[in-house]
DNA sequence: TCCAAACGAAACGGTGCCGTTTCGTTAGTG
DNA sequence: CACTAACGAAACGGCACCGTTTCGTTTGGA
C-alpha cells in the first residue's frame, strides 16, 4: 500500500487555511451559529472543497480543536516547589489569554455538555494531557521530597485549573500575576511538606 | 398612575410556559441555536404571543436568566467556620446539579465573552450577587473572631466557587461528598485564625 | 512539458427561521 | 352577561444555510 485512502492529495495549504478560519468564525461567532459557509467565505475556499475534507462541522471542529490544545512541554525539574507551581499556573494563564483560545475553549466545553462525542473529544485532546501533564509534575515534586506524600493530587490539580478558568469565564477578568502569586502560595501551603 | 405600560394584561401563565419553554430549549440546543420559533412551539403559543412580550431572543433570555439564578438564602450565622464553608460549598453544588442550570449557564457564560451586554447581564443577576453573599459570610467569620482578619477574601470566594464550576463544565464529573469536604478542609486552612 | 486531480465559483432544490400581519377564538374584567 | 384584549393558528416575503453538482481553471508531481 502506497497511500492510505485512495491517494488522496488535498492541498495543505488549502486545509490549513480553512482551519485558521474555522477558528476565527468560531471565535467570533460560536460553535452552534458556525457555518459552513461561512468558514468557505472566510478562507476563500468554495464548499465543494470544504466537504472535501470533513463530512460535517462536527469533525472539521475536532480536528481543529489540536490548534487550540495546550502546549505539552514536558515538565522541567523545578527548582523548588514554588518555581514549579507557579511555572504550571504561569502556562495555564498564557494558554488562556490567547484571544482565540479564551473564546473558544468555554464554548466548546459548553457544547461538550450537550454533544457526548464532542465532550469526549474535548477530554481526551485537552483534558487528559494537561491533567496527566500536571499530575506527574506534582509526583515528581513529591518524589523529589519537596511536596508531601500524601497531597491529595486530585484536588490540587484542580486547583491549579479552577480558578484561572473560571476567572476568565465566569468573571471575564484579567488574571494578572498578583493573583498567580496568591493562588501560587496557597497551592505550596497544601503540597509543602510538614 | 394605576398602571406602569399602556395597561398590559399579558397572561402570567403563558408567560410563564414561554419561560419554562425557552430554558428547555436552552439546556437542549443551546442559545446559538435556539429559535423563537421553537420556543412558541414548545410552550404551545404563537410566535405573536412571544413577540408581544420580547421583543428579541436576548430579551426573552435574560428574562428567563432570572429563573436560573442561585438561591439568594441570607446566610446564617454559622456554628462553625468549617459549617459556614461547607454550607456554601453546598449549596453552590446543589445549585449546579440541577440539569438544567448545568447545562444552560456553561452555554451563557461563554455566550457572555462574545455578547458584551450578556456578560453584564449574567454579572449582575448571577455573578454579583452570589459573590456578594459569599464574601459577607466570610466577614462575618472575621468579625466573630472564626477566621483570620488578614484573609484573601477575593481569592476565597474564588476557590469557593471556580472548583465546582469546573468539574461540572470542564470535566463534566459529578461533584461528590467527598471531593466537597477535601475542598473545605483546604479553605478552612486557609481561613482558620493562626 | 504534460496531465490528473484539486481547486474556486456558481447554481441547484430544499429547509428552517426571521419578524410581521391577519383573523377567528378564548378568557378574564367590570 | 357583555366587552375587550390577549390568544393560537396560519400565512406572508425574505433570507441564510444546507449538502450536492457542474464546470472551467490552477497547480504541482512525474
Amino acid at each position: 500500500m502506497s497511500t492510505d485512502p485512495p491517494t488522496r492529495r488535498l492541498r495543505p495549504r488549502v486545509t490549513d487555511a480553512l482551519v485558521a478560519s474555522a477558528l476565527e468564525e468560531l471565535a467570533e461567532i460560536g460553535y452552534g451559529q458556525l457555518s459552513m459557509e461561512a468558514v468557505a467565505r472566510r478562507g476563500r475556499a468554495s464548499k465543494a472543497t470544504l466537504y472535501r475534507r470533513w463530512g460535517s462541522k462536527r469533525d472539521m471542529v475536532l480536528e481543529a480543536l489540536a490548534t487550540i490544545s495546550p502546549p505539552a512541554e514536558p515538565t522541567l525539574p523545578a527548582a523548588s516547589l514554588e518555581s514549579l507551581v507557579r511555572d504550571v499556573l504561569d502556562r495555564a494563564a498564557e494558554w488562556l489569554r490567547d484571544p482565540l483560545v479564551r473564546r473558544i475553549l468555554p464554548d466548546l466545553l459548553a457544547e461538550g455538555l450537550r454533544d457526548e462525542a464532542m465532550g469526549r473529544a474535548l477530554t481526551a485532546s485537552i483534558g487528559n494531557p494537561r491533567r496527566a501533564a500536571v499530575a506527574k509534575a506534582i509526583e515528581a515534586a513529591i518524589a523529589a521530597g519537596q511536596a508531601r506524600p500524601d497531597a491529595d493530587v486530585e484536588l490540587v490539580v484542580d486547583l491549579m485549573a479552577a480558578p484561572i478558568f473560571w476567572r476568565v469565564t465566569g468573571l471575564r477578568s484579567d488574571v494578572d500575576a498578583a493573583y498567580l502569586a496568591a493562588l501560587t502560595q496557597v497551592i505550596c501551603t497544601l503540597l509543602a511538606p510538614e
